[in-house]
DNA sequence: TCAGCATTAAACATAG
DNA sequence: CCTATGTTTAATGCTG
């Protein structure tokens, strides 16, 4: 899913990109390609919506140069009435999103905020458009002459009609009416700040210097034009509904941050352009000391100019670029310190992923199979030294560089905010399974203590403790119930634990489960596992095809087991062996090769057994204590295994567990281990049943003790050959082995 | 506080 | 004699 999403999301973004870029070299040849470029679906795409706001930025700009030509000095006039009015609309529909706290400090009022915020809007629409010209022109000038003409050319229209016209681009119109019968609000707010801003401008002319007021304009829109293609392109990368209105909808799918980063650089055009906004605010609603902002403003030379992003793309001063350096630099930042978002940690999944393809890439993370791999370009590089050129040349640190590193970093925050969500998503599975993972298994089931802790004496224990949680136990076992599940997501809990954690070997019993689900942990992880030896070597025992290691075989599992088994080897190795030698439930048998050690199931079980029949009490604390709770398990595993068509329920199984417990009054300890092999083997493994173990004995030297018990325990077994019967013979089996292999 | 268990360490025995 | 394998004992820590 993460993967399929990011690349959803990555070739979104790139979409965008190329369709920013093609809209900009098409839109140069006034082409009506790149509006249909977009969707075919007919949906509003970036680039149309870049089509269309161009076409907005040129009827604003028009109505400048009408003003301009016509004179407009006088407020009377119907555009500069209209705005008034039209700003409080606009205001009313604009988004608090909008604003930001620097933008606010920067306002005088509300309104005024407002009414910049507008009129930026209508700036980027402006400058799309004529940074768009302007690409194919690098004079400005000609540009401005060129734009002037059109201006000029063009006569005022209502709103309406304004959108369905496009300057010296008619083939836009057809494309254009859709979205406008779409966006029509939205295009009337934005025209409507236009307008205003038309107003003001005309003001400005008024103050005598139409050219530097017009070129003030332009440097403005070129300001915005970066800001103007990072809301493009994020809209893409959001994948906002074309239908939304074009700048909130923008805005609104800009996260926080983004947004606060993109105000940020709005509110440093506003500090250059503060003149020119406050200017045009006053001069709106009111028409004092314009002059000295506009004279200012006018110079192109803006000194303070504080927006790295607001320089011309086309001509970006090397001091500018600097400021965009560190500009991208601030957000790296800024982004960085959002990565608490990401419950990994740094660099974890995407850097690692980075780091990976920048080795893959031997030289350059931009560079791979020949190729760019700069977003939105593929260009074919042969070497790294062409590389090197074409990123020098077509990716150098300008304002399409910067906007497309942005939407970059909004492409990583994206993945990183998904890569946390799903996360979440396994670590919520994991959790949910592992708490009853096995509730399906028979095993598993036996986990209630409730029911079975009442029914099973010695036993008892086994249930609930038995089968709880090894790793995380190590903590302490809260809730025998649910204890019964560690997980893998445990597994990073064991680190933790102490070195000696026999505790929780009580509640390991299953320990089959948690090494099948946390076996790669414990393989690399150099950490202890949370069994005991006896539990170990147990599993190791039972796992081996013949129930039997010898113990250098049983040296090997630990090692090849566990990373913490393969140091301190003296300590260990001697605390198995000394194991083996302790308890009874491990049988050495005499073998052709020397001497193996085999399982004796109902001793491991009994361990602890002698008085446990008592209270229930006594028994849950012989069974803590012993870790019984899963000879039960296992038990009634091997018996649901054997018989699952008749277990259909855990509680049967449970019952049964706790029957036959009750009657054999063994302990489980591992039982669920025991189950869980058979659980792993995808069938009860005869050999493991009881019965073998119930042979073992039998092989033992000792079978005396188990005299009471043993009685018990061949009930028991009876019960389990029964169940599972049908396809063993285990028998005889369980002795054979031993005596074959001798 | 105590009993029981697990672990660790070590002494000792035996076989190859 | 050395090493691997087993056995046994003791000390220690933890848990209930």
């Amino acid at each position: 899913m993460m993967v399929e999403s990011a690349t959803e999301t990555i070739r979104t973004v790139s979409s965008n990109q190329n369709g920013v870029s093609s809209l900009t070299s098409q839109s140069e040849g006034g082409g009506r390609e790149g509006g249909s470029n977009g969707d075919a679906n007919g949906e509003i795409s970036p680039v149309d919506l870049l089509h269309l706001q161009q076409q907005q930025a040129l009827q604003a700009a028009r109505q400048f140069l009408l003003q301009q030509a016509t004179g407009l000095s006088s407020p009377s006039s119907n555009e500069v009435k209209q705005s008034p009015v039209q700003v409080p609309v606009s205001m009313a529909m604009m988004t608090p999103q909008m604003i930001t706290p620097q933008q606010m400090q920067q306002i005088l009022s509300p309104p005024q905020l407002q009414a910049l915020l507008q009129q930026q809007q209508a700036l980027m629409l402006q400058q799309t458009l004529l940074l768009n010209r302007i690409s194919q022109h690098d004079d400005q000038r000609a540009v401005y002459g060129r734009t002037a003409s059109h201006f000029e050319a063009g006569k005022r229209r209502k709103i309406n009609q304004r959108h369905c016209r496009n300057i010296g681009q008619s083939q836009y119109n057809n494309w254009l009416q859709e979205y406008y019968k779409k966006q029509q609000e939205q295009l009337h707010l934005q025209l409507l700040s236009q307008q205003q801003q038309a107003g003001k401008q005309a003001k400005e002319q008024q103050l005598g210097s139409k050219q530097l007021a017009f070129q003030q304009q332009l440097i403005q829109m070129q300001q915005l034009q970066q800001q103007h293609i990072i809301n493009l392109q994020r809209q893409g990368l959001v994948g906002i509904q074309p239908s939304q209105v074009p700048i909130q909808s923008l805005q609104q799918a800009m996260c926080p941050t983004d947004l606060q980063q993109l105000w940020k650089d709005v509110a440093g055009v506003q500090n250059a352009d503060e003149p020119i906004k406050h200017e045009g605010l006053d001069l709106s609603t009111n028409s004092s000391n314009t002059t000295s902002y506009t004279a200012s403003k006018v110079s192109p030379q803006i000194p303070h100019h504080p927006l790295p992003n607001g320089q011309n793309s086309m001509h970006t001063p090397k001091r500018d670029r600097a400021r965009l350096f560190e500009w991208i630099s601030s957000f790296t930042k800024g982004e960085s310190s959002d990565e608490h978002l990401t419950p990994y940690p740094k660099g974890t999944p995407l850097q690692s992923t980075h780091s990976s393809h920048e080795e893959h890439t031997a030289s350059h993370p931009l560079y791979g199979h020949g190729e760019c791999k700069w977003p939105g370009c593929e260009a074919l590089c042969e070497d790294m030294g062409q590389f090197i050129k074409h990123l020098n040349s077509e990716h150098a640190l300008d304002d399409r560089s910067t906007a497309q590193c942005r939407v970059q970093m909004q492409v990583v925050q994206q993945l990183e905010i998904q890569l946390a969500k799903e996360s979440e998503r396994l670590q919520a599975m994991m959790t949910h399974l592992h708490m009853r993972p096995s509730e399906p298994k028979p095993f598993n089931q036996p986990l209630n203590l409730a029911s079975s802790a009442s029914l099973l004496k010695r036993d008892s224990e086994p249930f609930p403790e038995g089968l709880p949680h090894p790793p995380t136990s190590a903590a302490a076992p809260i809730t025998p119930l649910r204890q019964g599940p560690s997980v893998i997501s445990s597994s990073s809990l064991h680190g933790v634990g102490p070195i000696r954690r026999r505790n929780s070997d009580k509640y390991c019993t299953p320990i089959a489960s948690e090494l099948a689900q946390n076996c790669e942990f414990y393989k690399n992880a150099d950490v202890r596992p949370p069994f005991t030896y006896a539990s170990l070597i147990r599993h190791a025992i039972l796992e081996s095809p013949e129930r039997q290691l010898t113990l250098n075989e049983i040296y090997n599992w630990f090692t090849r087991m566990f990373a913490y088994f393969r140091r301190n080897t003296a300590t260990w190795k001697n605390a198995v062996r000394h194991n083996l030698s302790l308890h009874k439930c491990f049988v050495r048998v005499e073998n052709v090769k020397g001497a193996v050690w085999t399982v004796d199931e109902v001793e491991y079980q009994k361990r602890r057994p002698p008085k446990m029949t008592g209270s229930p009490t006594l028994v849950k604390n012989m069974i803590s204590g012993l870790g019984f709770g899963s000879l039960n398990a296992s038990y009634q595993a091997a018996l649901a295994e054997s018989s699952l068509s008749l277990l259909n329920s855990p509680t049967l199984i449970n019952n049964n567990t706790g029957a036959s417990l009750n009657m054999l009054h063994i302990g489980h300890d591992d039982v669920s281990s025991t189950v869980e092999q058979v659980n792993s083997n995808g069938s009860c493994s005869p050999g493991l049943s009881p019965q073998q173990y119930g042979h073992q004995i039998h092989v033992k030297e000792e079978p005396a003790e188990l005299e009471e018990d043993s009685r018990p325990v061949s009930l028991i077994a009876s019960v389990t050959q029964n169940l599972s019967m049908p396809s063993d013979e285990r028998d005889m089996e369980e002795e054979l082995p031993t005596e074959e292999l001798e």
